[in-house]
RNA sequence: GGAGAGAUGGCUGAGUGGCCGAAAGCGCAGGUUUGCUAAACCUGUGAAGGAGUAAUCCUUCCGAGGGUUCGAAUCCCUCUCUCUCCGCCA
């Protein structure tokens, strides 16, 4: 949420930024600032009624003890006028307020100054790369092969059970993504010093309201129901990353200075409805409707918010330094930006089989804008209370770090090298049929 | 799911319609004194939002939301959460 003072006082700033992201929203801007100028002209008009109606009711208390009940009586009278007024004014306080606040929601956050103007992925500047795309001797194949052949994943019997886009890891595969989780928390928790949590994977709408998925989001995800209650729904959903939770955390809390930065990681099952998403591009495991993911969150002063981002992107470049991947970093351009996002880098990791990259992160601050709508801040030695920066990051993104680990390390004779780094975790050098 | 109890300031805990924003204790901050890694005593000490250069002022807050009233921590209704016991359950 956008703070509304900024909006008052840098209103061309705001609308400019708001156009750079290409999404229409600078229209709002207008009907915002006559909601509140409403809703402050209202409040202070109810506040000095209040200030009138008590200062009154004391006297007439005062009164009642000195057993002048004509006198209190007369005051009674006066004072139920003002009351009238009161809640009639309440009333629209509120409902401009409530305008208000249903029109600021819905708006995204805006781009860093430091991120390029652009209207969509095209515009995304390269930031760096490691490693090479590696030479192959023979044709790459897909992971979809490499899984059937080794038996790592039963993509039929998945859909038996739950529709296209879910997975059935098996034998191998199962153990490899078991690793492959209890890699990446050991990593960020022990080389990183993040403090690992294990969240609820299902949460209330203000959660999701919280980090910024909410409202305008609301059709990608699963909403449950106990039974067939339809009164059920809307009251607990499937969480799309360990984000929802783990941002929200310390949500309606005041934090002192002292414990920040606060830095969290979470696995996470993530769930996506992506209604409309079926058909090209779906088959095998790069876009499904749950995947794993280990999320790394932050919470931390404003001034130290975009040191921490470049700290971040680099723990999760670590991730695919280690299993000797190939991949690129790019700059989200203010067209191609997350709705909470102030600004994003991207990290898209190579897949020979697909002869493209996949995006396996995406580190966002997303400024005050989070911790706003959560009413999350810290108080400042100096006694004044401010919103942290949050900071999320996936550290990495589990199904596609696995098909780029299968593509990049498969072997002539169909078998499958594990990178030294993972070889602890699951207890062998190769897998083979 | 059934039965009961409860929710008050950083914590414990009083308060059943009017100087209650809230007693008392603990804690915390400052001071005095004795003198020694501490005690005693005194003073001060809730939060959020807003106006103002400031002193200061206003509004709101006793789990949440409604209601009654000139006035609600206190009375009425609804909801949420916590605890104890029972049932069911990984």
């Amino acid at each position: 949420m956008l703070d509304i003072k900024l909006i008052r006082e840098q209103t061309d700033l705001v609308r400019q930024r708001l156009t750079s992201r290409n999404g229409g929203d600078e229209k709002f801007v207008d009907e915002i600032l006559s909601l509140d100028e409403l809703r402050r002209k209202l409040l202070t008009e109810v506040e000095q009624l209040k200030a009138q109606r008590n200062k009154v009711s004391k006297e007439i208390g005062a009164l009642m003890g000195q057993k002048k009940f004509d006198d209190a009586e007369a005051k009674k009278k006066e004072t139920r006028e003002i009351g009238d007024r009161i809640v009639e004014l309440d009333q629209r306080v509120a409902e401009a307020e409530q305008k208000l606040h249903h029109t600021l929601i819905a708006l995204p956050n805006l781009p860093n100054e430091s991120v390029p103007a652009g209207k969509s992925a095209e515009d995304n500047p390269f930031i760096r790369s490691h490693g090479e795309k590696p030479d192959f001797a023979f044709k790459p194949k897909s992971h979809v092969d490499i899984c059937e052949q080794l038996k790592l994943i039963d993509f039929a019997r998945a859909a038996k059970l739950s529709g296209s886009g879910f997975l059935l890891y098996t034998n191998w595969g199962a153990r490899l993504e078991r690793a492959l989780i209890q890699f990446l928390l050991d990593l960020h928790t022990t080389d990183h010093d993040y403090t690992e949590v294990s969240p609820p994977f299902v949460v209330g709408p203000q959660c999701l309201e919280g980090v910024g998925q909410f409202p305008k989001f609301k059709d990608q995800y699963y909403g449950l129901a106990v039974g067939d209650d339809q009164n059920e729904l809307g009251k607990l959903y499937l969480i799309p990353t360990a984000e929802t939770p783990v941002a929200n955390i310390h949500r309606e809390e005041i934090l002192a200075e002292k414990q920040l930065p606060i830095k969290y990681c979470a696995y996470s099952p993530c769930f996506r409805g992506e209604a409309g998403a079926a058909g090209v591009g779906t088959r095998g495991m790069i876009r499904v409707h749950q995947f794993d993911k280990v999320e790394l969150i932050k919470i931390v002063k404003p001034e130290q918010g975009y040191d921490e981002l470049e700290k971040m992107v680099a723990n999760a470049e670590r991730v695919l330094q280690l299993l000797g991947l190939h991949y690129k970093v790019i700059l989200l351009c203010t067209g191609d930006m997350g709705f909470a996002s102030a600004k994003t880098y991207d990290i898209e990791v190579w897949a020979p089989g697909q002869g493209s990259y996949l995006e396996v992160s995406s580190c966002s601050n997303c400024e005050d804008f989070q911790s706003r709508r959560m009413g999350m801040r810290f108080k400042t030695d100096a006694g004044e209370n401010k919103f942290p920066h949050i900071l999320n990051g996936s550290g990495t993104a589990l199904a596609r770090l696995f098909v780029a680990l299968l593509e990049t390390h498969q072997q002539p004779d169909g078998s499958v090298l594990i990178p030294p780094a993972l070889q602890p975790y699951l207890k062998t050098d190769r897998i083979h049929a």
